[in-house]
RNA sequence: GGGCGAUUAGCUCAGUUGGGAGAGCACCUGCCUUACAAGCAGGGGGUCGUAGGUUCAAGUCCUGCAUCGCCCA
């Protein structure tokens, strides 16, 4: 007992969550409960990258994840959690080559595999500050299962995946348009490029007709890549051009003749109608040139400088031979007009440089035959989105899918398993490294020099990490895994590629439910950004308020799949809630002397104590139900609401008086079981979202568990709901609502006891008032207190207020203020005729009396007598008060 | 150009089968009432973007429009 007196009166989250962290890890309590007979409940994690720390979308990603698997554990299900990291190979292989720029080296003075060494170096230096941080934020994940995508498990599953779909020739190699990154030197995919508005120019150039003194006009965006042009298109009906179309016009200062044709792509209204064709430094040239066997000329190299084919332009940067041929085109009379002109431009989602569409040879992933049966599982609602607008998005990015482009030019990552003959050419995929070539017996055998995407790892992750292609025990009872939680900024990059890889490859969806959160902003609803430096770190949050409050206030009072906006004043907020829980446990402890565990017999039961019970049920279902439908931030804030509003604010005030009555000891026990009932549940309701604080107290309360995180889920209970206790104890506290407002507004400080009369009708109603009256005087500061059915003498010298059950008169000798108090009943006459009017409307239209149900009709009917009643008792007292 | 989201109190946002407009912060008044001043009690403040429609009944469903944001092309 007597370290429970001295609870510190301001919770410390700093020296409590550590201590709580270790004992859960070290008890294995974060590992599936190992009981098969039960319903599996998994969920694997996004992997964070290894590229640095992590951000509160992160922590926000987890939290989500963590509440629902802290939830279904506390339900009886069988929970895994798997934990990881991705290798990230772009962004990672940047980070360490910065590293080594520092030290004035490149990857390529350190060579392939001592630039490798250095990259492991970082990813297990940061991969643990990784883990580390999803530890301190509460994250119940099973650590004995953690996988990073480059392990040797994940790799397999890599290999066995490229080598099947190679073989049933769904991967191949070929020169492509492709998009090229010149600073990360690298192909990427079409997602990873970023169209970004950029006000641009549109410069019209003329380009004669071989033979005659006519010419086309073409307009373009981008002049330096005419000296890659092969060709010039019109619309095929377009009657302005049908002369020229088979002609061939000369390209200005390459002085080379390419041909005018027709094809539909061109866009009549565009420009003037008429388009100048690059093959190979556009992709709908690129489209066009195929179909009319343009040749391909490719005027850069792979760092945007121009190379032999660009003429004297040879050298340039792509930038500045705009500008020199813009300057040549004008000198030499061929540029006729400059618009303004805006338009996306791409740029590499990783280091924001503009994008150069290149032909290259490249890996591909022939994505049709994938797609289809990805879509149709979806539709069928097989896999669900949560929310379910981001179906569509699904399905129409699926629709309308392109190959994907695999390969990157790039060393951290896995290796393409095709390894080249260098005697005969063969080329073999194999899921093992080969050493002699299948075809000619050759030892010279070269591997490909590039790694795939990072995401083609990424893609297999649900069950890459449960071990596949072996057949795993995980496998056969968590896969399916029942729900994907991520933001919906990757639903293209990752949840698309995880649902065809899953099915194509395991032959069933990867997860049940996909359930999409939004970004985290900041306060003025920018996205966090390093550029912006407006980020701000979960750490530094939870070091100065706790995890609990973190993810609290991360997740309440957020809608699914929108994006949020974080505030300190909100996360003060939210600590100011966990101290409130905190001392609202203090209470109950301090009080706790002479406890014994009992069960109530329900006659026992004071109407306080149905109601808060009553409630509490009522609360536990809701919470429930709001979780099954991933509406976590309205289930949080219902907890929010009936913890400080009902049980603090009304119950444990209302239970003091009965705690201090020594005499009746009977009802101090009952009083003390209801007290640790209630607030049992309420740490279990809350402690998914709270999990540090609610095992603290759950740890001192008597008769605890060995952990509140593996104890029961409370459970709705309706023989515990009296919905006429909690309509009789709303009478008991408008009445003290009442009173306490006739104190404020005649500011009765609350050292000083009123007297009050309260008049109450109905026989049934004063009886419950009757018995109440000890709160009534309570809560309300009354000391002289007299209920009765009607009042014999008119009152003088009083203030009232009306209830919908009761009367009430406050003698207020000497300083009742007459004009005051008719002002006060006049204003609330007034809301009380309108109410009464809005009702009466209702229920003198025959067709709301026809049509709306019964019920409703009911508790219209109720409403307008209420307000009728009220507004006689207003009349009354109005006429009362004239008459004095 | 197509799609999605948002528009509710001064600010940020809840409000999910259509049936009495809510929270936090901010503001005003009074209180250190022995769980909590990171608190308690009381109070003010909204024609729910706009124009129509459906309905007995619309913040909620449908259509058009406006503004802002995001995604795709």
């Amino acid at each position: 007992m007597s370290i429970i007196n001295n609870l510190p009166s301001v919770y410390d989250p700093g020296s409590v969550e550590g201590k709580w962290y270790e004992y859960w890890k070290s008890n294995r309590f974060f590992l599936p409960s190992g009981d098969y007979t039960k319903q599996p409940f998994s969920i694997v994690m996004p992997p964070p990258n290894v590229t640095g720390s992590l951000h509160l979308g992160h922590a926000l990603n987890n939290t989500i994840q963590d509440i629902l698997v802290r939830w279904r554990r506390m339900q009886g299900y069988n929970v895994l959690w798997l934990p990881g990291t991705d290798h990230a190979g772009i962004a990672t292989q940047a980070k360490v080559e910065e590293t080594l720029a520092q030290e004035g080296l490149s990857r390529h003075d350190l060579g392939r595999e001592k630039f490798l060494e250095r990259v492991w170096e970082w990813k297990d230096l940061y991969g643990k500050r990784i883990t580390d941080q999803l530890c301190l934020l509460g994250s119940s994940c099973d650590w004995s299962r953690e996988r990073f995508t480059m392990d040797e498990q994940c790799s397999r599953a890599v290999r066995e995946v490229f080598v099947n779909l190679y073989e049933k020739g769904l991967i191949y190699r070929g020169d492509y348009i492709i998009n090229w990154c010149p600073k990360c030197n690298t192909a990427i995919s079409d997602i990873e490029v970023e169209h970004e508005e950029t006000d641009g120019r549109l410069w019209y150039i003329k380009y004669p007709i071989e033979n005659t003194d006519e010419f086309v006009v073409v307009a373009t965006t981008r002049p330096e890549t005419m000296l890659g042009d092969t060709g010039v298109a019109v619309h095929p009906d377009d009657e302005r051009y049908s002369r020229f179309i088979g002609k061939r016009v000369k390209l200005p200062l390459m002085d080379r003749l390419i041909p005018v044709f027709a094809d539909e792509y061109v866009d009549r209204e565009f420009g003037t109608g008429a388009v100048k064709v690059t093959p190979a430094h556009d992709p709908n040239d690129f489209e066009m040139g195929l179909r009319h066997s343009l040749e391909q000329i490719a005027v850069m190299d792979s760092d945007a400088v121009m190379n032999e084919n660009a003429g004297k332009y040879q050298g340039l940067k792509r930038e500045e031979c705009r500008k020199q041929v813009v300057k040549d085109l004008d000198e030499q009379g061929y540029l006729i007009k400059v618009e303004e002109y805006r338009h996306a431009v791409g740029h590499c989602q990783r280091c924001d440089t503009v994008i150069e569409p290149m032909i290259s040879e490249q890996w591909f992933v022939k994505m049709k035959p994938l797609a289809e049966p990805a879509i149709k599982k979806v539709l069928d609602g097989e896999i669900r989105f949560i929310p379910e607008r981001f179906t569509r998005i699904y399905i129409n990015w699926m629709e309308n899918i392109r190959d994907w482009c695999i390969s990157r030019q790039l060393w951290w990552g896995h290796r393409i398993p095709v390894w080249y003959c260098q005697n005969c050419g063969e080329v073999i995929c194999a899921k093992t490294d080969p050493d002699r070539c299948t075809n000619c017996g050759s030892e010279g055998l070269k591997q490909d020099e590039d790694v795939l995407d990072t995401w083609f790892s990424s893609a297999l992750w649900p069950f890459s990490t449960m071990g596949w292609p072996e057949e795993t025990d995980d496998l056969a009872y968590f896969y399916p895994t029942s729900v994907l939680v991520t933001g919906r900024d990757i639903i293209f990059f990752w949840v698309a590629r995880m649902i065809f890889s899953g099915i194509e490859h395991t032959g069933k969806i990867p997860f049940r439910h996909v359930n999409i959160h939004g970004l985290i902003l900041d306060e003025k609803g920018r996205k966090m950004s390093k550029s912006l430096g407006n980020g701000i770190d979960p750490i530094e949050v939870i070091e100065k308020y706790g995890a609990d409050t973190l993810r609290f206030s991360l997740i309440t009072g957020v809608t699914p799949g929108n994006d949020v906006r974080f505030y300190w004043t909100k996360v003060e907020n939210t600590r100011n809630f966990a101290n409130k829980i905190w001392n609202a446990a203090r209470f109950v402890l301090m009080n706790m002397e002479g406890y014994q565990a009992t069960k109530p017999a329900e006659g026992e039961l004071s109407l306080v104590d149905r109601w808060i019970i009553s409630r509490l049920n009522s609360i536990a279902d809701e919470v429930t139900r709001l979780m099954e439908r991933y509406e976590l931030g309205e289930a949080a804030k219902v907890l929010y609401d009936f913890i400080w509003n009902e049980f603090c604010d009304w119950y444990i005030e209302l239970t003091k008086p009965r705690l201090s009555n020594p005499a009746a000891s009977r009802e101090r026990l009952v009083v003390q079981n209801v007290l640790l009932g209630v607030l049992v549940d309420i740490l279990k309701l809350l402690h998914p979202f709270m999990p540090f604080i609610t095992e603290e107290i759950y740890q001192y309360l008597p008769d605890h568990n060995e952990t509140i995180m593996l104890d029961s889920w409370p459970l709705e209970d309706k023989r515990a709901i009296w919905p006429e206790a909690v309509e009789n104890m709303e009478q008991i506290m408008n009445i003290i609502r009442a009173i306490r407002n006739i104190r404020a507004e005649f500011n009765i400080v609350p050292g000083i006891r009123i007297n009050a009369v309260i008049i109450v009708h109905d026989s049934a109603k004063r009886t419950v008032v009757e018995s109440n009256e000890l709160y009534i005087r309570e809560l309300a500061g009354v000391k002289g207190l007299k209920i009765t059915e009607s009042l014999d003498t008119k009152p003088r010298q009083v203030v009232s207020a009306l209830t919908s059950a009761a009367e009430i008169y406050v003698p207020l000798e000497g300083t009742v203020d007459i004009d005051k108090e008719v002002f006060r009943l006049t204003k609330e006459l007034k809301t009380v005729e309108s109410e009464l009017q809005k009702a009466a409307g209702k229920l003198d239209n025959e067709k709301f009396l026809s049509r709306a149900p019964a019920e409703v009709i009911d508790k219209e009917r109720a409403k307008a007598e209420e307000a009728r009643i009220k507004k006689e008792g207003i009349l009354r007292r109005l006429q009362i008060l004239k008459d004095q």
